[in-house]
DNA sequence: ATTAATCTTGACCGTTCGGTCAGGTTTATT
DNA sequence: AATAAACCTGACCGAACGGTCAAGATTAAT
């Protein structure tokens, strides 16, 4: 096995050897980002990662065999970053404040890193055929708690009733969009990506209607 | 040219020629519209459209030249859509009604239509390279007569203060989703696509949310 | 009945795709 | 210094892609 990382736990020094894999899995998988994301999955060809990677094409084949175990790799990174800024809907204890937090740390996702999103809305787009378990099983149980959290909200009549899995899907929709539309609102917005100034104002602006709509705010 | 369709309007029969060439298109675009949702533009084959649409590959090339010419038109087909669909927007005076029959409208757009929804998403997602110029000019002239129309209800005071645009890309997000996102939906239902209830209960919920959130309802 | 236009199709073409591999180079171990 | 493990890469492969074309079948026009 060419790729078997095990032996290279078995003494000090291959932790410096680990170092050119670790650089170059890095570079490429950075490289795969971008041309996932720009081309779809089908559109990504393994030359054009190679080219923005900088190594020939064999090499991508020595750190990652095949294509689709490269955009495994890609997708897994991304669906943690996914539930790192998740857990932001924990941080608060009152429903204000959790939303709000959730909400902005989702918009500054899609800010920073649309192409991750723009993979990530592929995918779905797609069926989800390769994240289809992780979807039934983490992000099922992600949401369920998060479900009964707001249950307890409702229940105690802090937020008006509602279904929490909807007003869940529509942060999501809301957020993601400024990612995966980035193009549609560059052509209505003369041509230009929305400024720092702009990108704020969405962002309280979405904050605001999402909270008064379900009546957490006046 | 052999696809010169001028010479069809010489005559009245030719009307009757015209029908095995409306049926094979009509025939063709259909299948187009399901592949190209299924796999992308890139992963759509012209084997796979020709398979589903039951006519031999080298058929496809004779109506419509070549893959993306193919595109085009559906992508033509859903724009009209879209914009038929959009007109709701203005056949209501006061913002609530207005604003309720054209989220409604979308709503139903992408529970009918979820394919044509997903062509478009995925379009946008690569950055719009086909249709470009229709955003830049069509939707955004559409768009602009619009924030128009809400900074109207603004000033007079029937709603609050807010940036329209903004309100826009949420109904547009929050619609769309529905059609784009429906594989993760369903994985978060049990595996179940929504059914009519669920689906009417998050149309209800999508309107009010909204609609409340920028202060046209209490 | 004849002619012309339109439609149909299997076979074929050049290109590009993901992936392989042998053999050379570099790095680590003893 | 010698050996081994890891890394690198140009050249190559079969498969599948979009697209073409010549020749036959069908339909319309006269």
């Amino acid at each position: 096995m060419k790729n078997d990382l095990s032996k290279y736990k078995k003494t000090a020094k291959s932790v410096r050897k680990n170092q050119i894999r670790i650089n170059n899995e890095r570079r490429i998988l950075a490289a795969a980002v971008k041309i996932f994301a720009g081309y779809g999955y089908q559109g990504a060809t393994m030359r054009k990662i190679a080219e923005e990677a900088g190594v020939p094409k064999a090499n991508l084949h020595y750190y990652f065999q095949t294509k689709e175990q490269l955009y495994r790799q890609v997708l897994d990174g991304i669906f943690k970053d996914w539930l790192a800024a998740a857990n932001t809907f924990d941080e608060c204890e009152e429903p204000v404040e959790a939303l709000r937090g959730y909400i902005e740390t989702k918009m500054d996702l899609s800010r920073k890193r649309p192409l991750e999103s723009r993979i990530w809305a592929e995918e779905i787009l797609r069926g989800a055929p390769l994240i289809q378990d992780q979807l039934e099983q983490t992000l099922a149980a992600w949401l369920d708690t998060r479900v009964k959290r707001i249950t307890d909200w409702i229940n105690k009549g802090t937020i008006q009733a509602m279904n929490p899995r909807i007003l869940m899907y529509m942060i999501w929709a809301v957020t993601q969009h400024f990612a995966d539309f980035e193009s549609q609102i560059r052509a209505l917005n003369q041509q230009q990506n929305l400024s720092d100034e702009q990108f704020a104002e969405a962002k309280t602006q979405v904050v605001q209607t999402i909270l008064k709509g379900i009546g957490a705010l006046d």
